[in-house]
DNA sequence: CTATGGACCTGAATGC
DNA sequence: TGCATTCAGGTCCATA
């Protein structure tokens, strides 16, 4: 589930929540993604002191050290007021690890465990250097240009789509917002990245980030389990043009949208606006 | 180095 | 109704 735009609403709806609130508990429930060595006795009493983002990774900066968390496919937190000790928040099926704050409960709910959560001593210690020294570039920081895609692109042999996932390139691109960029872009989803040409990628840097701010103004996509901290749905998936529209016509030339199969995942394109090369 | 397929896990929807 | 198959927002890892 969770590309950029969701997890950046997730950020957003947490930051002022959490921000400044001390860590009297951390408990993990079945293992996620990795069974780390987590040692939840260890972080309570610390505070949170920022929330960030990298990529499709929340980061909950504490006092000392930081924790990573990723919302995998089917992930989602959930931001529940605790009135008093007796009136516990209602435990949810799939709520795998929370965190419990003075006067409230953060709680991950992720049915499918490709989530995690990951405990560095800094952002450039330990396995969360690994895991985010690797990712391409931020999508709304400066150095993503159209020139630095097209850096990026030509390194690349694989087709576009499969690169715009890979995230090695430029983060936070997932399923949907691959096929909706490419989409507004003009570009098949099957031409080699180093084969789009510098006025494709020009196309293709501002529908990225065109997109992908659209769908943070809309809340992000809710297909199934995705939720803010809150509870509010996401809207983005009433306006996507060609995700999920298989067989619908296309809203711009009326052509019926293909789905088709990259890297076992589908991508979904309309053959009229993004014609082959 | 890049590219590719399998793995991880659960639930909903579809088909016979 | 029951059971098997397919699909779903991600990304790590082993293998070419």
């Amino acid at each position: 589930m969770p590309e950029l735009p969701e997890v950046e609403v997730t950020r957003r709806v947490l930051q002022p929540h959490v921000q400044g609130q001390k860590l009297l508990a951390l408990r993990m429930g079945k293992p996620l993604r990795w069974p780390l060595g987590i040692h939840p006795e260890e972080l309570s009493g610390r505070r949170v002191v920022a929330v960030q983002r990298r990529g499709k990774y929340i980061i909950l900066q504490l006092e000392q050290g930081i924790l990573l968390v990723h919302l995998g496919m089917s992930g989602s937190l959930r931001w529940v007021a605790v009135p008093t000790a007796a009136d516990r928040p209602s435990r949810q099926l799939h709520d795998h690890v929370s965190w419990e704050f003075e006067d409230a409960e953060l709680v991950l709910n992720d049915p499918r465990r490709f989530g995690a959560v990951v405990f560095a001593p800094s952002m450039s210690e330990g396995m969360a250097t690994q895991l985010l020294q690797k990712l391409g570039m931020e999508p709304f920081s400066p150095e993503f240009t159209p020139e630095s895609l097209g850096q990026g692109l030509a390194r690349h042999r694989a087709p576009i789509k499969q690169v715009l996932l890979a995230g090695t390139v430029v983060v936070g691109v997932g399923n949907i917002y691959a096929s909706e960029v490419l989409f507004r872009s003009g570009i098949h989803p099957f031409l080699p990245a180093c084969a789009v040409p510098p006025a494709a990628a020009e196309r293709l840097h501002r529908h990225t980030v065109n997109v992908l701010s659209q769908a943070v103004e809309l809340g992000g996509s809710t297909l199934r389990n995705f939720h803010a901290p809150g509870g509010e749905a996401g809207a983005f998936q009433s306006v996507t043009q060609v995700y999920g529209r298989a067989g619908q016509p296309c809203r711009l030339c009326g052509t019926p949208i293909l789905r088709v199969q990259q890297g076992q995942r589908s991508t979904f394109f309309c053959p009229g606006c993004q014609p082959a090369v």
